[in-house]
DNA sequence: AGCACGCCGACT
DNA sequence: GTCGGCGTGCTC
């Protein structure tokens, strides 16, 4: 008895296969399965099994022998048609689900979840003619007859209105013999990409760098570059060099970027190089689209994906490449649900799947930046702009001594430049990150302030839809006549500026000409918002007003002046990051201008010129910026420095979450060089119903801070009720 | 994440 | 008297 300590069945004895089976929910843990005996499954076969009083589908992830007779393992239902997970891919899913604290059953949906549903390949069927002809030869009929003369297959609806009839004359046809049907073939989704359709023409820096990308594709193994380059050096055309060489190898590539920049523009830029557009893949992609781009996917026929970050997650039949495009954007980092950073994770499917990875941006963060001077990545620069384009020229405007009158935001000097620019019949762009018309409003006789009452932010005013709303919960509501607090009439003042309030001022300024506010909450959603990007860069409008979203790589080839209306904002907030940021913004923003024939220049307005951050923008030093931002973040313990996680408690009861924060900031007991920062700490807030608050969790870079997580939460008291704890670890949005 | 079970409020 | 709100607990 005691030879053994793995049970083995006695001879004679029969075995049963039992798998344990992954589920698509939010469990860690997988349920084990007997494998009826005419099925033989290997890891990775996406299977359908009962479970619980549903049925659902799941992914074998291990499987091993049982004793045969009867158990209480339910059966493995059947094989469904979805493709195999590839060994890499769940391993990837495994690593992540580790690494973030997330439940691997939600990681796993996030890499099964193309297929809306799995529903049955809904067949199009084709009707093609026998020669036979019906009986009674109806006018309709012999239209019909008549626009499917040919011998070929026709679709049934197609056919139907290329004569003039319904479908029902076209089955009246089929019941007669007249038409016989057949399954159409499935049209391809995607089309091949041409690696040599059209050869971009480098200099001297970008022929060196496109060759170096190509090589790390070509060597096939798992390297990280980062690539820099200034706007308008041509990086985009840089890398898609290393696609070409993917797609000589018969390797898939996948570019990764930030959800709105995934523009026409783009695609257009893709296909001008490689004759046609890649597959996309977005959260605006769905149904049977998104089914059969998935399969595509799986298959290998799709060689070249562009996706949002959730296309990291996707069952690449042939990964060869992965590209971050705009590594730096805080876009990358997923908040809701599962916490994982796409750059990050990105980097780590490349290790998996033994792929090179590029990280491409013009200013790339302080986390890849230090990376590549450990030398932990390669590094690449391109350092000056294609077909030697000057980069724009900065001028500030120090708002202290030559700001505009009160209640007024542009100053007279930038008037003047965006006067000229518009005689010359160029564009300007304004750039302010604040939506709204004004980011406070208060009462001129007591000082009310109007607050939001979930969160811990003033209430923006938004007078095109007549509202004072929250940016950080959506908590909406009418802008009174009388203060609430002391009931003085017309006392209410909007102080600050909003992009709204801006447009109002130049509408005085310009009254002619033609300007758009674009700002992330206009309506209409992101589709519109990429036709009037589209719009923009086409030159229907001379003015444009935008937040950030204006600041990312779009191309504007008409503008010229580049108008920061408050370079200050965001330098001051709760953020480790506020400075980088405002950095990567401001020379972003500044980089849209000149880019077409017209040499740029930016105004830079200003209360501060002294501040490091503008004196190292308009000098144009990234370099001593960037040495002097890792030197406090090193001295600081922050990341890349040190790590950090944020332990999340809510409940819609605001009481219940911030007692139930509190409460774990004291029973927490951090080892040695880990702190855990209470509540009080972070700013609160209201997230689709839900009151949050967070603790942050502070350690040394080298520690093992998931692992120390994952047992804290074990033994942390189990959350009752509707209070829920998660954790983002590595977490990046502390607005 | 679903889905059922279960225990309290306002309607045909 | 039922319909239905969402709290709680389970899924091999």
């Amino acid at each position: 008895m005691a030879f053994s300590d793995t049970p083995h069945p006695a001879a004679g004895q029969t075995t049963t296969r039992i798998v344990d089976v992954l589920t698509p929910v939010a469990l860690d843990q997988a349920f084990s399965y007997v494998v009826p005996s005419n099925l033989s499954l290997v890891n990775g076969d996406v299977v359908r099994v009962p479970f619980g009083t549903r049925e659902t589908v799941g992914v074998v992830w291990e499987i091993r022998d049982g004793p045969g007779g009867n158990s209480n393992l339910k059966q493995v239902k059947e094989l469904s048609a979805m493709p195999r997970l590839a060994v890499p891919l769940m391993k990837f899913i495994d690593w992540v689900a580790r690494y973030t604290l997330a439940p691997r059953g939600a990681v796993l949906r996030m890499a099964l979840r193309g297929p809306d549903e799995e529903q049955e390949e809904a067949a199009q069927i084709g009707v093609r003619l026998t020669g036979a002809l019906p009986k009674r030869l109806t006018p309709a009929r012999a239209r019909a007859v008549a626009a499917a003369e040919g011998g070929l297959l026709f679709g049934k609806r197609a056919l139907a209105h290329d004569a003039g009839v319904s479908t029902s004359v076209i089955d009246g046809l089929i019941d007669e013999g007249t038409l016989t049907t057949e399954l159409m073939p499935i049209k391809a989704i995607v089309e091949q990409p041409d690696a040599d359709f059209a050869v971009t023409t480098f200099e001297a820096d970008q022929t060196d760098a496109s060759a170096k990308l190509a090589e790390t594709v070509t060597k096939g193994a798992f390297s990280v570059t980062l690539l820099e380059g200034v706007t308008g050096s041509g990086k985009t055309e840089v890398y898609f060099e290393a696609v070409a060489a993917a797609l000589r190898e018969g390797k898939q590539a996948l570019i990764l970027v930030p959800e709105i920049a995934l523009t026409a523009q783009f695609l257009d830029r893709f296909a001008a190089r490689f004759g046609t557009k890649p597959a996309e893949w977005h959260s605006g992609i769905s149904g049977r689209k998104r089914e059969r781009i998935f399969a595509a996917i799986a298959s290998g026929d799709a060689q070249v994906v562009a996706g949002a970050r959730s296309a990291l997650f996707l069952p690449y039949a042939k990964l060869g490449l992965i590209i971050v495009d705009e590594e730096h954007e805080g876009a990358y980092k997923q908040d809701d649900g599962a916490h994982y950073h796409a750059r990050d994770m990105a980097v780590v499917r490349g290790r998996i799947e033994g792929a090179p990875v590029v990280l491409a941006s013009a200013t790339p963060s302080l986390e890849t930046r230090v990376n590549a001077e450990r030398g932990r990545y390669h590094h690449i620069k391109l350092p000056t702009r294609f077909g030697g384009r000057p980069m724009p020229t900065l001028e500030p405007v120090d708002m202290r001594r030559a700001g505009p009158p009160h209640n007024r935001w542009l100053s007279p000097r930038l008037i003047e430049a965006m006067g000229q620019t518009f005689e010359r019949g160029e564009q300007a762009l304004l750039y302010l990150n604040r939506r709204g018309y004004a980011p406070l409003t208060l009462c001129r006789g007591c000082g009310h302030r109007f607050q939001c009452p979930n969160c811990s932010t003033w209430l923006v005013d938004h007078r095109f839809r007549r509202a004072l709303v929250c940016h950080h919960c959506g908590h909406i509501e009418r802008r009174p006549e009388v203060c609430p607090s002391c009931g003085m009439i017309e006392s209410l003042a909007a102080c600050g500026p909003g992009v709204e309030r801006l447009s109002e001022e130049v509408a005085e300024l310009f009254p002619k000409r033609r300007v758009l506010v674009l700002s992330s909450d206009m309506p209409g959603g992101t589709e519109r918002l990429r036709r009037e990007i589209d719009a923009v860069a086409s030159g229907e409008f001379e003015l444009v007003i935008g937040t950030q979203l204006v600041a990312k790589g779009h191309h504007f080839p008409l503008l010229s002046l580049v108008g920061v209306v408050d370079a200050d904002l965001g330098l001051v907030s709760g953020d480790p990051r506020a400075a980088e940021r405002t950095f990567q913004m401001l020379q972003q923003v500044t980089g849209r201008a000149g880019r077409g024939d017209a040499p740029g220049h930016a105004l830079i307005q200003t209360y501060q010129p002294e501040h490091p951050v503008i004196k190292a923008l308009l000098s144009g030093d990234s370099e001593r910026f960037y040495a002097e931002e890792t030197r406090q973040r090193s001295a600081a313990g922050l990341p890349p420095f040190g790590r950090l996680a944020a332990i999340i408690v809510s409940a819609t009861d605001r009481a219940l979450a911030e007692n139930a924060a509190r409460g774990l900031a004291r029973i927490a007991m951090p080892p040695e060089g880990v702190s855990v920062l209470g509540p009080a700490e972070a700013p609160i807030a209201m997230i689709r119903g839900r009151h949050r608050f967070r603790l942050l969790v502070k350690s040394g870079r080298d520690f093992d801070l998931s692992a120390w997580l994952r047992d804290w939460m074990a033994r942390a008291p189990k959350p009752t009720g509707n209070l829920k704890i998660s954790v983002d670890v590595d977490p990046y949005n502390f607005a």
